[in-house]
DNA sequence: CACCCAGAAT
């Protein structure tokens, strides 16, 4: 890296403050309106070629004009190399390729070509140092940073706003929140934008409480402010707190726009918030939001994440502009609710478009097969992403493969898969296949890989929860509580089970074995009078799957032999008018037991219920699932 | 005679 040295006398400072040379100023200006009427690269080209033939190829006024076209037309190449055909750049040229390096995503040339004008001893100004720190967010670049700000402070350019604002993102981007906070208080402004960034700066590394007596004190929030607070809230799993504040926003008569809306749909997707987002979808022409393809998505995402499906479809269907991404939607929104066929037709439908499928569409097409088991569809669609579309397969492809597989008991098949795959398996992958172990009953394998996950330390909850009824489920009662006993001594915390139910626009969080619930009465109460009803009619009876749990006495073990699921359905029936669809987001997969009841409960209520679990939707009605009893 | 789209988005 180099020093800057600096030098204010003497004649090293190029020519920024010298006079032009006469009587070119009325070329010059006609030259800059030529240039700025071009409307494409080649035009630019040719008008460049002309102010050759003028003579004012060195012209730093014309080629700053010049620089600063190519840039916006996306040719960095182009001004780079007309950058390079002057003998003496100045600051501002330099300035101006910076940005253009910057815009064109070269973050590490633009910090490159800002020494490089250092070690042409020319002065940076604000201009140049803001340039600069921009490249230096973009690539995280701390070292070079600090070494910028070291020449602000010496160049006296302290005092800018501009340049403060662009540090202070930089700390605030790298991590470096002290820094980042000094800088914020040394603008005595203290203004929303300011404030915004570190707000932000402070949510992106989960410093919540930070962030929020920042936002407190903002005297007029905008818009911009408000959202990042709620997008903040959200990125940081807080999203009733994400909500709230939505609501404040509209008690203080802040206008939401295109980007509120997406992370409000966002929260209202994490938590199946389904009643608030059909709100938030009918008040979006009020509001003015225009329905672009981040907002269309986020629309797609939620209604699909809430469990209407049809309505996910029906956004797709009026939305003008389709992009891939829009795609992936909701290819990956019908392979989470089991429709894998119309996953498929919509993906080619997207190829008759014109669109090209990229590594994300191919997760859904891979997904939405292994939800049907069509085994040979899904290899058809590997094959294809590798041969036709040149997709190197990412270890998520892999894992779809694995899963795929594993489901229709091809148990052995899916593990030379696994060995014969360029990358390493991944946790996630190994999981998948341990609980197609559990399915189909394959002590051996699922033992294997149980314990080559347990060895190279990669082993999270779900691990020994899955090994312990591998185990349990081929009556080998002692290992399974062997494996108990060594989560209990590795400290490892089962998660626990949590299910969200919404009523009145409400969200009512119920975890295994709840108590809290204010209704808690009339809750157990129901789940009581069905367990009977269903025992004596439906000829339901309950095979409790082994509890992972130390129970001392009985109390505790009725209690926690309660799946929340249930907690929130009986909720859901004692709240809710009569066949009102009720809608279950759970954060564990729904165990066997639970998915037979389910459906008992939806035959004799005459209810639709919607289940999402930790893989898919299931929707229950008059007895059956969904998912036909696979997932 | 030139210059930093202030900050947020699946």
């Amino acid at each position: 890296m180099y020093c800057l040295t600096l030098v204010v006398q003497g004649n090293s400072i190029l020519p920024r403050n010298s006079k032009p040379k006469s009587n070119n100023s009325s070329h010059r200006r006609e030259a800059i309106s030529l240039l700025q009427k071009c409307k494409n690269i080649s035009h630019v080209q040719s008008t460049h070629a002309k102010i050759i033939r003028n003579g004012q190829e060195q012209d730093p006024f014309i080629v700053f004009e010049l620089l600063r076209l190519c840039s916006k037309l996306n040719s960095i190449d182009y001004a780079s190399k007309v950058f390079h055909r002057i003998r003496t750049p100045n600051v501002f040229l330099y300035t101006a390729l910076v940005d253009g390096f910057v815009l064109s995503g070269s973050h590490f040339d633009g910090i490159r070509l800002y020494y490089r004008m250092i070690a042409d001893s020319i002065v940076p100004d604000n201009y140049a140092i803001t340039s600069v720190l921009k490249a230096c967010g973009f690539q995280l670049a701390l070292k070079p940073g600090r070494e910028v700000h070291g020449q602000v402070i010496k160049l006296g350019l302290c005092s800018n706003r501009s340049v403060k604002m662009k540090l202070m993102e930089l700390y605030g981007k790298c991590g470096e929140l002290e820094d980042a906070r000094r800088m914020f208080d040394e603008m005595p402004e203290h203004d929303v934008v300011a404030s915004t960034v570190m707000i932000a700066s402070y949510l992106h590394h989960r410093f919540v409480g930070e962030a929020r007596s920042v936002f407190d004190r903002v005297q007029t929030k905008d818009t911009v402010c408000w959202t990042a607070m709620i997008d903040g809230l959200v990125k940081n799993g807080e999203m009733n707190w994400a909500l709230e504040v939505f609501r404040e926003m509209q008690v203080e008569n802040v206008k939401p726009n295109e980007a509120t809306i997406v992370c409000v749909l966002s929260a209202c997707s994490h938590l199946g918030a389904l009643e608030l987002g059909r709100w938030v979808h009918s008040y979006m022409g009020k509001y003015e939001i225009k329905l672009n393809h981040i907002v269309g998505g986020a629309l797609i995402h939620m209604y699909a994440r809430c469990g209407d499906i049809d309505k996910a479809e029906k956004v797709f269907d009026e939305m003008m502009e389709r992009d891939i991404s829009t795609y992936n939607v909701i290819i990956s929104a019908l392979g989470m609710h089991g429709k894998s066929i119309e996953a498929i037709e919509m993906f080619r439908a997207m190829i008759k478009q014109g669109l090209r499928p990229n590594s994300i569409t191919f997760v859904g097409v891979l997904n939405a097969c292994s939800h049907r088991g069509l085994v040979e569809l899904g290899f058809e669609m590997f094959h294809s992403m590798v041969r036709d579309y040149n997709i190197e397969p990412q270890v998520e492809h892999y894992g779809c493969m694995v899963d795929l597989l594993g489901r229709v008991g091809r148990l052995e098949e899916a593990f030379s898969f696994i060995k014969r795959m360029k990358t390493a398996p991944d946790h996630i992958m190994l999981g998948a296949l341990l609980s197609a172990c559990k399915i189909h009953g394959n002590l051996e394998l699922g033992e294997q890989i149980a314990r080559s996950l347990l060895d190279c330390g990669k082993a999270d909850s779900g691990t020994y929860v899955l090994l312990s009824n591998v185990y349990a489920s081929s009556g080998r009662w002692k290992e399974a509580a062997k494996v108990r006993a060594e989560m209990k001594e590795g400290g490892i915390q089962k998660e626990p089970g949590c299910s969200l139910i919404e009523v009145n626009n409400e969200i009512h969080e119920f975890l295994l074995g709840d108590i809290r619930h204010p209704h808690k009465e009339e809750i157990y109460k129901k789940l009581k009078e069905l367990e009977k009803r269903l025992k004596l009619k439906e000829g339901y009876s309950p095979k409790t799957e082994v509890a992972l749990h130390d129970v001392e006495d009985r109390q505790k073990e009725w209690a926690l032999s309660i799946h929340s699921e249930r907690l929130a359905i009986c909720y859901g029936l004692i709240s809710t008018k009569p066949y009102t669809t009720l809608r279950v987001v759970k954060n564990l997969r729904v165990c066997n037991d639970c998915h037979s009841m389910i459906k008992l409960i939806a035959k004799i209520s005459k209810r639709k219920i919607v289940v999402r679990d930790r893989n898919r939707f299931h929707h229950f009605e008059n007895g059956v699932c969904s998912c036909g009893d696979y997932w």
